[in-house]
DNA sequence: TTTAAGTTGTACCGATCGGTAACGTTGATT
DNA sequence: AATCAACGTTACCGATCGGTACAACTTAAA
């Protein structure tokens, strides 16, 4: 049987997240989660808690190593202001049309379960701020980017940044609905015409 | 006791489509929608078949009373295009953001669920019509318009379409994460100067 | 070698899931 | 008045839900 621990907790909980970034939190149940992981309840409940703890703990996995890190194409420097906003947005659709992983976003989907009430309250806090921070950082962007300033979108950057999370969001759900990266690159162009970036 | 029905069938089924629409396909419990239908589980199935069904007809009922009464702004007589656009635009966010409905869109939260496989193949298949007649809406709009061919927006009418289509799920998913009908309205200015519309 | 801590697998808990059998009641038809 | 189909209520079905008690076992320290 066992002594020392069998699994990779790591492991494990990139599988949970992948489960629950398929099925939601709700929708994804401790035996299609466990069996995802390659243990069992027990060994789940000892080590990461319960199943809200387990989706947090994804959450902020996700947040980690999934959508973190497409912040850095806002940040390149030497880039001109609206191609680092072009690479930032494709980046996030290329990941959302990824064929390994489910389509679409984690976050914004599970976003849409908080309005079921069926969402404790901790995970509910938690993806509306990692929602937000998306936001954010593109409000800042257009804020203190001296191109930006200089383009006159500082004065209207919330509504900037609001038009971008949401054109993210609209190819998000498209993406999971099936629609392809080659079709969803026009509405980043789209999207950025409309804001005088292109 | 009863004899004959004591409620209304089509009541009924508007309180199971407003459970739905609030939880999703698998998130609506029979004991949820039947107490939100005023009537017992034998009731249920003896006059919709089972939840499957129910939520077949429910979904119908969407297209029909919600989904299809926007269509209208797109053939209004004597409206300049770009207008026909807005107003066809601002119907479909005003109602995600309607109060007394649940925010967001019905077809668009359960399509969602496809992706998780836990969603019949009927309902899927439905859902799926439905959200591609909104596009097909589009595509003929801005292939036979007399404004859009003078334009030249019929040269790539699957695009503008695809991008509108786009926007409008993303306001969904913003609105059901309860941003304002106002922020919202400024989104969709954004989106149709993306497509040469103002 | 004995002990104590830690892990796994099984078997189980009460609650809820979608769905139904059975029964008494009611109203329309004949 | 007798019949019968449709109705509402209750109580229940097997399956699955999230979560756990417990015993068998393995390892590290004493």
């Amino acid at each position: 049987m066992s002594g020392k621990r069998t699994f990779d907790d790591e492991k494990a909980l990139e599988s949970a997240m992948g489960v629950f970034w398929k099925k939601g939190y709700a929708g994804a149940s401790l035996a299609e989660l466990t069996q995802s992981m390659g243990i069992n309840k027990p060994s789940m409940y000892r080590t990461f808690g319960n199943k809200e703890a387990l989706f947090i703990k994804a959450t902020q996995r996700y947040i980690e190593k999934n959508a973190q890190p497409h912040f850095v194409h806002l940040q390149q420097e030497g880039i001109p202001l609206a191609q680092r906003i072009k690479n930032y947005m494709t980046s996030v659709v290329s990941e959302q049309c990824t064929a390994e992983d489910p389509k679409g976003c984690f976050i914004f989907l599970c976003q849409g379960e908080i309005a079921s009430g069926d969402m404790p309250e901790l995970p509910s806090n938690l993806l509306n701020q990692a929602s937000q921070k998306i936001q954010d950082a593109l409000v800042d962007i257009f804020t203190h980017d001296p191109q930006a300033i200089k383009l006159g979108l500082n004065t209207r950057a919330e509504s900037i940044a609001l038009c971008i999370a949401t054109t993210l969001r609209g190819t998000a759900s498209m993406a999971r609905a099936g629609v392809s990266l080659s079709e969803l690159k026009t509405v980043i162009e789209h999207s950025l015409r409309g804001i005088g970036l292109s």
